[in-house]
DNA sequence: CCTGTTCTTGACCGATTGGTCAAAAAGAAC
DNA sequence: GTTCTTTTTGACCAATCGGTCAAGAACAGG
């Protein structure tokens, strides 16, 4: 309904199941090509018990994409300025690696919407996301500076960290299909991206 | 029409502009997001009239798919084991980035079909691409091996010089956030995936 | 000009879309 | 059990979806 947070047990349920369903449909097909009857059909409701919950289409994908912003940024908000370099971005890579394994579909739901030209996220991307970006960016500069870090543009390679952490999630089914049966693309991942960065990343290579 | 090679310049024409628009519309929206309307309107048709040049909008698509994959494709099959090893595979790089560059419709397009879980191409995929890709992993650890090249698992460096480069066109709208106005985020990062890869390929480094 | 082919279109179809509504069912409080 | 609120649903709506069709318009070749 129209109290924002839930107070009943069954609202909360019912709304992070129509969240839940919204985040397989839409991040699956997008928002256009997600339907209202599908949503309800995963959430296990009705398609009018679901509007009972969200008033529209609309309003569930905006829920999850003010949700997805929070966690895509929290990785990155971590990076320590206090800490060592290389481990820092090291860590930050994993932690990166390890919410495209874990949420897979919230990096596709991302992914999607960005494809899509950003239309509802767009206001996120050039607040919040290019200030933190901005602030870290200065960090790395710094420590790229004191020479403890190789030389490097900070802001392309955050870039290139998410470009390289969310592939592993988005194009799975690629990756699967172009390493064929036996292998674990995460576990191979991991290993494989800490070493391109202590490559990258250590000074004086 | 039916025939498969289009005969008059009208048909050549219409049909060219189906598939212009088609791509347009398929790689913002996905297949399902997107309507034979959009598309028709987009190609300055009726619709009667596209479903004319096309029996079905599948139709459309999978004529896309078609010449997507040999497009993409391509660049990688140019990768020369005869050549010198890190300048070949710069060589792939630049070629892919400046398939970003050139068709950023294409490269979203396919990450689209990716990210829907690849149902119209799986079998490309799993056949053509993994074929070409173990061919080519073969001659990069020949050179790994002959210590012409950094120690490095081909598969995946292949995986992150599609997921380095294609990153430039399918989330562009979130680099340019990012990185802010006064920069041209394809011209950056050719030059940052060069010193990137010619750092994590020359051996002994 | 005429004739046959190619191209284009308005009207229309059943199915599906996002969304409404009134009324019934299910809980909760007493 | 009665009453009040919360939850659920079947029936329904206008708009849009992919696609059809018959008839007309434009274009050939002669």
């Amino acid at each position: 309904m129209n109290l924002q947070p839930p107070r009943t047990r069954i609202q909360r349920k019912n709304t992070e199941n129509i969240l839940n369903a919204g985040l397989e449909v839409f991040s699956r097909h997008g928002f256009r090509g997600a339907t209202l009857d599908q949503i309800a059909a995963e959430a296990g409701l009705s398609k009018p018990n679901l509007l009972y919950y969200f008033p529209s289409k609309e309003a569930i994908h905006v829920t999850l994409m003010d949700r997805l912003m929070q966690t895509w940024l929290d990785p990155l908000r971590k990076l320590d300025a206090g800490g060592d370099p290389v481990a820092e971005l090291l860590a930050y890579v994993r932690r990166k690696l390890q919410m495209s394994r874990d949420f897979p579909r919230e990096s596709k739901l991302f992914a999607n919407e960005i494809l899509q030209g950003a239309p509802r996220m767009l206001a996120a991307l050039e607040g919040d996301l290019k200030r933190l970006v901005d602030e870290k960016a200065t960090v790395i500069a710094g420590w790229s500076r004191a020479g403890r870090l190789a030389r490097i543009d900070p802001h392309h390679l955050i870039i290139s960290i998410w470009a390289l952490t969310q592939h592993y999630a988005d194009f799975d089914v690629q990756i699967r299909a172009v390493l064929g049966p036996g292998h674990d693309p995460m576990t191979e991942a991991e290993s494989y991206l800490v070493t391109l960065f202590t490559k990258l990343l250590t000074p004086e290579g």
